[in-house]
DNA sequence: CCACTGCCGTAACGTACGGTACGGTACGGC
DNA sequence: GCCGTACCGTACCGTACGTTACGGCAGTGG
C-alpha cells in the first residue's frame, strides 16, 4: 500500500498521480488525440493498470481533469482591514491570477478537450471544467464583491451580474481566441496592465465614487 | 452542369450546398463524431462524391464551416444622420445580433469542432471560425466606434481596446459556458436586456458624457 | 522455498471509420 | 443507338485504437 491522498471519493496513490501528470502532459501536446498506449508508454505503466485504475478512456480523462483541478485550489484572500485600496488590490490580483491560469497551456488544453466532449454524450468533462473554471472563479470572487457592497464601496443589486461583468472585462475575447488557436501571447506586463484596466473599469461601473474618480481617459 | 454560386475560389453547386447543409445538421447533432458515411446517408449522396468534391474529411469540415460563414454575411449599418441615439441603437443592435448568433446551436457546434481541431495539427478550422467570429465582429463594429469617436461621442485611444471591452461586456461568460455544455437558455427578452446593459456600460466607460449621464444604478 | 499480489511489457482481438473501387442508372450530346 | 459524364449505393481494404489477455518479474508474508 502506497501513500495516498484522500480527495473526497477518490484516493490516488503517488503512482497514479504520476500517471495522471503524464496524461496531462500528453493532453497538452496532442490534445484529444491522446491514446491509451501513449499514456502507458509515457508513464511507463501497463495498459492493464490504466484500465484497472480508471475504468476506460473517459475515466482516465475525467481523473486527469479532476487531478489538475485539485492542484489549483487557490488561496482565498481574506483581508480584515478592508477599504478601497484592498478591494482594488483584491480585484486586480484576482484578474491577474485568472488571466495567468487562463492563458496557460494546461488550461487551454483541458478546456479544448472538455469543449470537444461537451458536444457528444459525455458531458462529464465539460461540467467538471465548468465547475472548476468560471463557477469556481465566481465562488471565490463573490465574497469580495459582497464585502465591497456591505462596506458601501460597491453598488449593485445582483452579485452574479456584477461578477459576470467583471468576468467580461477581464477575459474579453482572450479565452475564445486562445481556444481557437490564435497566437496571443500574454506577457506578465500585459496581464498586469489588463488587470489594472479591468479593475478600474469595473470600479467605474460599480464603484460608489463613480462620478468623482473617472475624469477623462 | 448545375447552377453555381461563385464565392471567390470555390464555386458550389446547389447539390453540394445541400450536402453541406446536411453536414451542418449532423455537426449540430453529433459534433465531431460525424462520419463520412453518416453525411453520405443523410444527404443521399455517395461517399465517392464526397471525396471527389471535398478531398477528405477535413476538406468537408472546412467547406462546411465556410459555407455557414458565407450564409451569415451581416448587413452593415451605415446611418448618415449620426448622433448619440443612433450610436446607442447601433451598439445595442450589434450586441443583440451577436448574442443571438453566439447562442445558436449551429454556432455552438461549429465553435466546438473548431476548438477541438485547434488542438491538433489542423488549425484551419480554428482560423476560419476566428476569422468569421471575433475578427469579423471587430471589423463590423470598428467603423461604428470610429464614427463615434470622430463625432466626439466616444473617447478612446485604441479602437481595438474599445472593441474588446465591448466584446467582454456583451459576451461575458456566455460563450465559454455554452461551449462547455452549460444549460443557459437565452430568451429574446434576456438578450435584449443584456444588450441594453452592455451598451450602457460601454457608454459609461467610453462615452463623452460619462460624468453627466450616469447618476446611480 | 513457496504462494500471492501488483504491476510491466507486449501481443492479440474487435471494431469503427477514413478512404477506394466498382457495378448500376440517368441524362445530354452526336 | 452509342458514348461520356455524373452520380448513387454498396462492398471492400487498411489501419488506428480501445480493450482484453497473458507471460514474466519483483516484493511480501508465511
Amino acid at each position: 500500500m502506497q501513500l495516498a491522498v484522500d480527495v473526497g471519493e477518490n484516493a490516488l496513490t503517488e503512482r497514479q498521480k504520476d500517471v495522471l501528470d503524464a496524461a496531462l502532459a500528453l493532453l497538452v501536446e496532442a490534445g484529444d488525440a491522446l491514446t491509451m498506449t501513449s499514456v502507458a508508454r509515457r508513464a511507463s505503466c501497463s495498459k492493464e493498470s490504466l484500465y484497472k485504475w480508471f475504468g476506460d478512456r473517459d475515466g482516465l480523462l475525467t481523473a486527469t481533469v479532476q487531478w489538475q483541478a485539485s492542484k489549483v485550489r487557490a488561496v482565498p484572500v481574506n483581508p480584515e482591514a478592508f477599504n478601497l485600496a484592498s478591494l482594488t488590490a483584491g480585484l486586480q490580483r484576482f484578474a491577474s491570477d485568472w488571466l495567468h491560469v487562463l492563458s496557460g497551456t494546461i488550461s487551454v488544453a483541458l478546456n479544448r478537450v472538455a469543449v470537444g466532449h461537451a458536444g457528444s454524450d459525455k458531458h462529464d468533462l465539460g461540467v467538471i471544467v465548468l465547475e472548476n473554471g468560471p463557477f469556481a472563479m465566481a465562488r471565490r470572487l463573490k465574497p469580495l464583491l459582497q464585502l465591497g457592497r456591505d462596506t458601501g464601496l460597491l453598488h449593485f443589486n445582483e452579485t452574479d451580474e456584477a461578477f459576470r461583468t467583471f468576468f467580461g472585462l477581464v477575459v474579453r475575447d482572450v479565452q475564445i481566441r486562445l481556444l481557437l488557436g490564435d497566437r496571443l501571447e500574454l506577457t506578465d506586463a500585459s496581464i498586469e496592465r489588463d488587470s489594472l484596466r479591468a479593475t478600474q473599469q469595473f470600479l467605474a461601473l460599480y464603484g460608489a465614487q463613480t462620478e468623482a474618480a473617472e475624469g477623462g481617459h
